[in-house]
DNA sequence: TGCAATAGGTACTTTAAAGTGCCTGTCCCC
DNA sequence: GGGGACAGGCACTTTAAAGTACCTATTGCA
C-alpha cells in the first residue's frame, strides 16, 4: 500500500519534515561537512538523531554519503544535484528565520546561541 | 527565559514546523477560507488539530481569524501581511512536493488522492 | 421533534518523535 | 596504559505531537 497524499506539499513535508533535517540540510548547504562538524554545529543534537536523520536524507537522495577509509573513521555528507534542488527553499526559510527574529525581538543577542 | 536558537532558520521552524502547519498555510494562500472548507480539504485533520494549529499561526501572526457574530457561526481565515512574507517559501514547497512526486512515482494518481 | 450544520472546548489516550546510556574498534598522544 | 577523536549501533525510556471521544450553543428544515 503506497502513502497517499492529499496535497503535493505533504510529499515535501515528509522529505524535509522534522525537527532537524531543514537544519542539517542549511548547513550542507554552505558545503561539504564531516559527521563531527555538523554535530559541532547543531550542539543540542544527539549522535543518534544526527546519523539518523543523514540516513534519511540520504535514503531520499538529497544528500550523498562519503566514507574515507582511515583510521580514524572519517565521513562527508554532501547535497546531491537533487538535494540542491531544495536551495531556494532554505535560503528562504533561513532568511525568514532572520527577518522572523528582527521582527520579534530588539535584540536578537537574546535568542541567538553565541549571537 | 527567551527561547534560545542555534541558527536562524529554527524561528521559521517554530512558525511553520510540524504536520499540519504549511499544509494550512498552502490552502490559505489561495484566499481566504471557512473553518469548514479547510477541514474539507483536510479530510484526515481532526477538529481538534485544525483549531489548535490555526490558534497558533493565528498568535504567530501569519493568519488573521474573522468572525461573523451570526447563527450558525461563520469564521474566516486568511493570511495576514505577514502572512504573506510566507508565499515564496509555500510555493516552493508546493511545487517541489509535486516535482518530488513527479520524480519517484510513474503514476503520480496512485499517490495523490482523488488525483 | 429530532437531526444537520456551524465552530468550537476539554479531558483523556495513543503513537511517533526524540533523547539517554552504553557498546564497538582503531589510532595517536601524553 | 589511560584517554580522546572518530563514526557509528542498539536497546530502552521519555516527551511532545497527534488523535478520540464527548460536550457546548443556536438555527432551520423535514
Amino acid at each position: 500500500m503506497v502513502k497517499k497524499y492529499n496535497i503535493p506539499v505533504e510529499a515535501a513535508l515528509e522529505v524535509i519534515g522534522g525537527k532537524w533535517k531543514v537544519v542539517i540540510l542549511c548547513h550542507l548547504i554552505k558545503g561539504t561537512k564531516r559527521t563531527s562538524e555538523l554535530k559541532r554545529s547543531m550542539p543540542t543534537i544527539t549522535q543518534k538523531m544526527l546519523t539518523q536523520q543523514l540516513r534519511e536524507l540520504e535514503a531520499d537522495g538529497v544528500i550523498e554519503r562519503k566514507i574515507y577509509q582511515q583510521i580514524p573513521p572519517k565521513v562527508e555528507y554532501s547535497l546531491t544535484e537533487y538535494g540542491w534542488s531544495l536551495k531556494g527553499i532554505l535560503d528562504s526559510l533561513c532568511a525568514w528565520g532572520e527577518k522572523h527574529i528582527e521582527r520579534n525581538y530588539d535584540d536578537k543577542s537574546l535568542v541567538l546561541v553565541e549571537g
